[in-house]
DNA sequence: CTGATTTCTTAACAAATGTTATCAGGCACT
DNA sequence: AGTGCCTGATAACATTTGTTAAGAAATCAG
């Protein structure tokens, strides 16, 4: 049922997906990474921030024994455990890739540095703050306001992509409910077409 | 049951709590509001900002007819609709006072005024959005990783004072339950003992 | 290609939570 | 004191979601 295509075209675009990073690209380093392989671990202290050139992410982390994925992150984006990364508090969640991915990687002194050189970067991620901190508060409020079918097809409908290319397991989770769940979910839904 | 205390000590502290404000004292409107009025409403733009001298606020949205509340604000603490201040889009939520409360309110254009004159203040509203942005991120977390009762605890735990100063059918919301459930729950919790 | 592993579906049953309705106490207002 | 409103407790029943287990389908490793 499910595709997958880690061999589709995609953009090779500059760590932060603009040209202001250019000057400070030296500060990265480019790493050709396994799947299912973890950037960092939940406890530890984030000392590193990721780049995504090529396949995917996800954030999780460890209930009870299970696995509770909550993100995922693609192609073109800047990833990293913010609270961590910023505060120097143990990570609450894990990074791990989901398809073999191409990752830029810098350390937490490098961006710093870049932080204190440059205005339009230190800009760039006070906007990036801002634009995490609606994701969360967006994504806390689809879990009370809607239910886990309503959220299935809001991902269907916004995010085809995703269902695609990410395990459904994973996508259940991140819906807040269970694989068989999720499946019955599914099937009621073909049913009514 | 439950204990309304508007008469409570509190520390009448500066806007932001902190001397940094000092010097833009003047931008702030000193407003005594009655209880059960609504500060900003779903679906406008959010052209203030708020800071709270005295009293407590909530923050919820109508789902289907019904308010849902899922966050509480208190003395000391600055409020506004962060993403709707921010990027000038409709607020997803209402902010209405529940005691009579004393509000200092800033405009938006005062706002940014005050942030363009002090480095200092520039880097508080950014830690303070940093806080916010792990304020979600956790509330997030413990909505798919705790269940509501547990919830419950952490709160009688962390934060009573809130539940004897907010109405139980708020906090049921807020945990993302029924006032019927969170009940059960108390009841549960008290033969447990 | 083939066997092993992972992923997805389905069913039966269990647990958690919601819905509706009723009642009782507290509180404000007269 | 009496009335009405708001709040919280409780019960009976309905619905949603989880749990466990089994088998089928897809994917992976050699």
């Amino acid at each position: 049922m499910r595709k997958h295509k880690p061999e589709e075209p995609y953009e090779n675009r500059l760590p932060g997906g603009n040209p202001e990073w250019e000057p400070f690209s030296h500060f990265f380093n480019r790493e050709e990474i396994p799947a299912k392989t973890l950037l960092l671990r939940e406890g530890e202290i984030a000392r590193k921030a990721f780049y995504i050139e090529k396949g995917c992410l996800r954030v999780w982390f460890n209930r009870e024994g299970r696995e509770i994925t909550f993100q995922f992150f693609f192609e073109g984006q800047g990833v990293s455990s913010v609270e961590s990364f910023r505060t120097n508090t143990p990570s609450l969640f894990n990074i791990e890739t989901i398809e073999p991915s191409v990752i830029h990687v810098i350390a937490k002194n490098d961006f710093e540095h870049i932080l204190s050189h440059s205005e339009a970067i230190r800009r760039t991620i006070e906007q990036h703050t801002l634009e995490r901190l609606i994701y969360y508060q967006r994504l806390f409020l689809s879990h009370i306001k809607n239910s886990p079918q309503e959220r299935y097809e809001a991902l269907l409908k916004d995010h085809p992509a995703i269902l695609h290319r990410v395990p459904q397991h994973y996508i259940a989770s991140y819906l807040g409910i269970t694989p068989v769940h999720l499946s019955r979910i599914r099937n009621s839904l073909l049913k009514r077409k």
